[in-house]
DNA sequence: GTGCGCTGGTAGACACTGTCTACATGGAAC
DNA sequence: GTTCCATGTAGACAGTGTCTACCAGCGCAC
């Protein structure tokens, strides 16, 4: 019923597809091409190299991140709930889509740079996110009534997400797990009354925004 | 002159050199072979696979890693001293042995779970080095005299933790260069007194440590 | 209507990879 | 002096990404 879904679509749905169940390193050409019912030499009438092709499958996540960014947003929310429910949404698809979370951060399966039609290069991707953390970190700033020279909302919405993806990264590994519960042998591997990564983030979130009290 | 190196050893000493100039990518197995001068099926006798041989040589890495931790400490300054010290030691490190880095957490080319010999497994490599980190962090709090109910130390080391390699992961992408020059065009590339990524870096520490004249 | 060219896909070759297996070779033990 | 084992060689195998030649349709000018 879809009209005309050219090959080149089809490829990244199934491209899309694997990774998202098997994992980047199932990520083959031909393994792709397979699954799509075409030649392994088919792929290339549109993408000129394998790592076209991963490219726009990882621009899909880029863009799914964005719109799940959207459907959470609460446009009326004070700026800590919205950096809050923003870190929940960040950490929640990395660990539901551990795969493609993988490939977007692969940057050597992926053309960082290069533009293949008049899209924005992949690198920018994060680009629009990042402003939008910035101007959200900039409002919570100016509500905050704490003297003290804060540093630029530019570095502190960088601190910011750099400790989200770290967070994503390492939990998705499983190092985080496994040092938590090294760390503290008291606590059985999940009796607490809340998600240790739950509780994770938000220490970080008070400590780059601050005591929720303040 | 070194005492029967043997191949063992010179494989993995080839590796480094490899992973340390040309990246991962240049880590095949017959490459490293080609390099140390012996047939492609010699690796065999000593490292069942593939990816054992990688991991001896990120185990290299990590211990180079720790050495340098060592020799960095200072046992008599504060703990955020120490901390700092810590966290610019990780950084440097991840900047300029960026190839061996990305190999120690690429656990797509590692057995992060087998170990080969009597050695612990390589996913745990990195627990002596948290706890020293929940260590410092723990007695910097106490040194603190402000009130509230304070994370328990394991989590708020790993809030620190995450934070340092989200920055080394991003860093080493470049993402963050990018990111904090499109967010504040007015600076040019490097004309702060200061490297855009230390002054990140303070950023990073105030918000987990407490600012500095606390 | 009959060629023409072009688009979109097939199929085979090439060099390369990691793994496996059969085979040399050399030195030490008995 | 012979046997045995450790160590390394060399070839095969399936698989990969890329490249190139080919080929089936199809619209379209003439």
């Amino acid at each position: 019923m879809e009209p005309e879904s050219s090959l080149r679509e089809r490829l990244i749905d199934v491209g899309v597809d694997v990774v998202m169940t098997d994992g980047p390193a199932s990520l083959g050409l031909r393994e792709i091409a397979r699954r799509a019912g075409v030649s392994h030499g088919a792929p290339r009438r549109y993408f000129p190299t394998h790592h076209a092709l991963l490219s726009a499958i990882a621009r899909r996540g880029f863009a799914d991140l964005a719109s799940r960014f959207e459907a959470a947003a609460d446009e009326d929310a004070p700026p800590r709930d919205r950096l809050r429910t923003l870190a929940r949404t960040y950490l929640r698809y990395a660990s539901e889509h551990r795969g493609m979370f993988e490939l977007m951060f692969r940057h050597d399966l992926l053309d960082s740079e290069t533009q293949h039609s008049d899209l924005p290069p992949l690198r920018e991707s994060t680009l629009p996110l990042f402003s939008h953390l910035v101007e959200l970190v900039a409002r919570h700033a100016a509500e905050r009534t704490t003297a003290g020279p804060a540093a630029p909302p530019a570095v502190a919405a960088a601190a910011l997400w750099t400790n989200l993806h770290g967070v994503a990264q390492l939990g998705a590994w499983g190092s985080l797990q496994l040092a938590l519960n090294a760390a503290s042998p008291g606590a059985a591997p999940d009796d607490g009354p809340v998600d240790p990564l739950d509780r994770l983030l938000m220490v970080v979130l008070d400590a780059h925004l601050g005591p929720v009290n303040a």
